[in-house]
DNA sequence: TTTATTTAATTCAATTGATAAACCAAAGAC
DNA sequence: GTCTTTGGTTTATCAATTGAATTAAATAAA
C-alpha cells in the first residue's frame, strides 16, 4: 500500500505516516516499489523488505528434524536436516549445532537472524516457552525455549505443529491479506488443525486449541476402534495416515498410500472402504468445525495422492453434504499439498510474528 | 483495582492515571471504594459505577418478547413483556413502544440509557445491524438495527441469542474477571452456544460461530433422524428440548420435561433412553468443542429439571468420559439454570460493551 | 512515642508525539 | 498549456504523557 492508503487505513495523519515510513525506510524494513497510477500524483507502493531480517524455523514434527532459514516472506533461503533426539539436552544441543551451521557464510544480502521458532507436536504453554505435554517426546512441563535460547543467543518460541502451519498461512500465505477467519487442517501420520479467527491464531487455555486428533467422532463407541489416548472412536483412529495404513495392512492391501489410492481408483472394494471411511470421518469433523467456528476457508493440507485421488473427492462431497446446504454460509474448502518443509516454515513464521509485531501472537 | 495497580497493568504513568481517573470520576463513571491496606499508604479501590449508565436489552428469542433495563453490571432494573411480531415493521414498532414504556418515570439515581442490544435466533452480519438469516422470523438480510435506532434514538446492535449469553457472562458474570477462555452452551427449544476466546466473543465470518444445533453428530446417517435443516443426525434432533419432548410423545411418555425427568428417575426405560441419548449426544458435542477450542470452562445453561436430574448426571459423565482423560487439560464443566431473563440481559451486555469499549465486540 | 520506610497519589515543568494547514510534486483532465 | 486531483513533505502548534519532586497515609523499626 501507499503512504496515504496506510494513513487512511490506520487512522493516522499523513504527516505522521511520512515520519513513520521515513523511519522504516532508514532502518531498512520497508522499501519503495513501483508507482500506482490513479488520478492525480501517483502513489508510491511501499513494501515490507523481505530481506530486512531472516528467521530460523525448526520442525520437530518429523525425524530427521528440519531446520530452515527464511526471509520475512517465508521464502526458504537454506535448509538443514538433523537427527532427532528425544532427550531435551541432546535435542537442544543438536538444534543449536544446526542453527550454527545454517548461519555459516551467510551472504551480505541476507538480513540478520532475528529469532527462532520451533514447531512441536504436543501442548505448549501460553508464553510459548514450555512444552506442557508431548507424547512423541515423552515430555511434560519441559522448558524448550530457554535452553535453546541460551545456546544460540536468539529469542526462541515454541508452538504446536498444526498451529504453526496456520500461523504460517496467516503471515506467509499467498492470500494472507484477505484471510482472517480460517482453519487449517493437516493430515499426516496424525491429524491436527489450527484456527485463525479474526486474524488471531487461537492457542486455547492450555495450548490445546485445534487438537482434533482425539475428537470423539462416534456416538456409539462399542464398535469403535480403541485409540492410544485410551478412548474409542477418535478421529485419529479412522482418518490419519497411520490408521488407514493399518487398516490396509489388515486387509492385505498395500500400505503405501499412493498404491492404496491407485487400488481404490481401480475399484478394489476394501481399499475403497478404507479411504471412504477415512474421508467420511474427516469430512464430518470438518463439518463440525465449520459449524462451530464459521470460518471463511477451511484449508486441508494432505499428501498428494490423497488430495488428487478418491480421498479428496469423498472429503469434498462429505463436507458439502454436511455443511454447504446450510443457510447463508459459504465455506471455501481448499485442498493442498503438504510439502516436507511446511512445518519448519510455519515455525519460522512464529519468529517472524515476534519480529514484526514486537510481541507473541495473542 | 487502585490507580497504581491500573497504571502498572496498563503501562501508563501514575501521573497519567491520576488524570484519567479524575476525568472518569468527574463524569461519574467510576467511584472510589474502600482502602486496600498493604505496606505503605493504602490504595483506594476504584470501581466502575454501575449506575453511570443503563442499557436496554431485548430478547426476540421467546414469545412474548422480553425487554429489560439493566445497569452497567447487568442488574435488571425493569422488565417488560411484549407480543412478538414476525414482520419487521410491526416488530420494530412494538419494540420501540416497549423501549418507550420501560423508560417512563425513571428515578434520578438511574443513569441515562446509552444503547439497545437485541438478541435474536439466527445469523447476524459482522457490523451487527443486519439479520442475515433467521428461520424463526423468516428473515433474510433484514436490517433490524437501523429502523429500531431511528424509532428510539439510541444506538442499536443485534447479535445471535447464544452469543449474547456468552457476552453477558464475559461482562456481567460473577467470575467475569478471571474468565477469558470459555464456551457457553444453552439448551432450550433448540441448542446454541457462544465462544469467548482470549476475552473476545467469537462471531465467525458470517455470524455463525457457536451454531452447534446442526452440528452433524452421526457418522452413519442412514438411521439418523431427519432435521428441519435438510440433513440427518444433527445435534438438535437428539438433544434439544423439542427433540426429547417429541420422542417422549411418540413413546407415550409425558412431554413436560419435569415429568419426563421424574419418570426416568423412577426407572422408566423409555424415559431413561430418551434422556440418556440426549445427554450423550450433547456430551459428545461438548467433548468435540473442548477438543477443538481448549476452553477453561464450559458453561451449560439448561432448564432446572434437566440440570438436577438424570440428564445432568449423564452429561457430566459423558463429557468426562470423552474429555477429562486427556493429558494436561482440565476443563471445568459448569451446569446452571437458564433464567427467563437471561437472553435479554445478555442483549443488554451488547449495549454495555459498546458503551464501555467505545466499539462493538471484535 | 518517635522516626524511618514504604507505597499511593498529585502536581508541575518538560518533553514528546501527533496533527492541521500550508506547501510542493507529479500525474491526468480539459 | 492550464486546471484539477491526489500524494507526500514541511513546519508551527497543540495536546497528551511523562519524570521528578512532592505530599499523603499507612506500617515497621528504633
Amino acid at each position: 500500500m501507499s503512504r496515504s492508503d496506510l494513513a487512511g487505513r490506520l487512522a493516522i495523519s499523513k504527516a505522521g505516516m511520512t515520519a513513520i515510513v521515513r523511519d522504516l525506510l532508514e532502518r531498512g524494513l520497508v522499501e519503495e516499489k513501483e508507482l500506482i497510477r490513479r488520478q492525480g500524483r501517483p502513489a508510491v507502493r511501499l513494501c515490507l523488505k523481505a530481506s530486512a531480517a531472516s528467521l530460523i524455523g525448526v520442525s520437530l514434527q518429523s525425524d530427521p528434524v528440519r531446520v530452515v532459514l527464511t526471509d520475512l516472506r517465508g521464502e526458504v533461503l537454506r535448509s538443514v536436516h538433523v537427527q532427532r533426539h528425544l532427550e531435551i539436552t541432546a535435542c537442544c544441543d543438536s538444534l543449536a549445532e544446526a542453527v550454527q551451521k545454517i548461519q555459516e557464510n551467510l551472504p551480505d544480502d541476507i538480513g540478520p537472524v532475528m529469532g527462532i521458532g520451533v514447531a512441536q507436536p504436543g501442548f505448549v504453554s501460553r508464553d510459548r516457552r514450555i512444552c506442557l505435554a508431548s507424547t512423541v517426546f515423552g515430555w511434560k512441563d519441559v522448558n524448550v525455549a530457554d535452553p535453546l535460547s541460551e545456546r544460540t543467543g536468539f529469542p526462541v518460541r515454541i508452538e504446536n505443529d498444526a498451529n504453526v502451519l496456520a500461523l504460517g498461512e496467516l503471515l506467509f500465505g499467498e492470500y494472507a491479506e484477505e484471510r482472517t477467519h480460517f482453519s487449517l487442517v493437516c493430515l499426516a501420520d496424525g491429524v491436527g488443525s489450527g484456527h485463525v479467527l479474526g486474524g488471531r491464531l487461537q492457542h486455547g487455555a492450555h495450548g490445546g486449541a485445534g487438537e482434533i486428533a482425539h475428537s470423539p467422532l462416534v456416538l456409539d463407541t462399542a464398535d469403535a476402534l480403541p485409540c492410544r489416548c485410551g478412548n474409542r472412536g477418535c478421529l485419529e483412529t479412522i482418518s490419519s495416515l497411520k490408521a488407514m495404513q493399518g487398516a490396509a495392512r489388515l486387509a492385505g492391501l498395500p500400505e503405501d498410500i499412493h498404491l492404496l489410492s491407485d487400488v481404490a481408483m481401480k475399484g478394489d472394494p476394501g481399499a475403497l472402504r478404507i479411504l471412504h471411511r477415512g474421508a467420511g470421518a474427516l469430512g464430518l469433523a470438518l463439518a463440525q468445525m465449520v459449524q462451530m467456528l464459521d470460518p471463511e476457508q477451511v484449508i486441508v493440507a494432505l499428501p498428494e495422492p490423497l488430495r488428487a485421488g478418491l480421498f479428496g473427492i469423498v472429503l469434498k462431497q462429505e463436507v458439502e453434504r454436511h455443511v454447504l446446504r446450510r443457510a447463508g454460509q459459504q465455506v471455501e474448502l481448499i485442498l493442498r499439498d503438504l510439502p516436507p518443509d511446511a512445518f519448519a516454515v510455519g515455525a519460522a513464521s512464529l519468529a517472524a510474528y515476534r519480529f514484526l509485531h514486537g510481541a507473541d501472537p495473542e
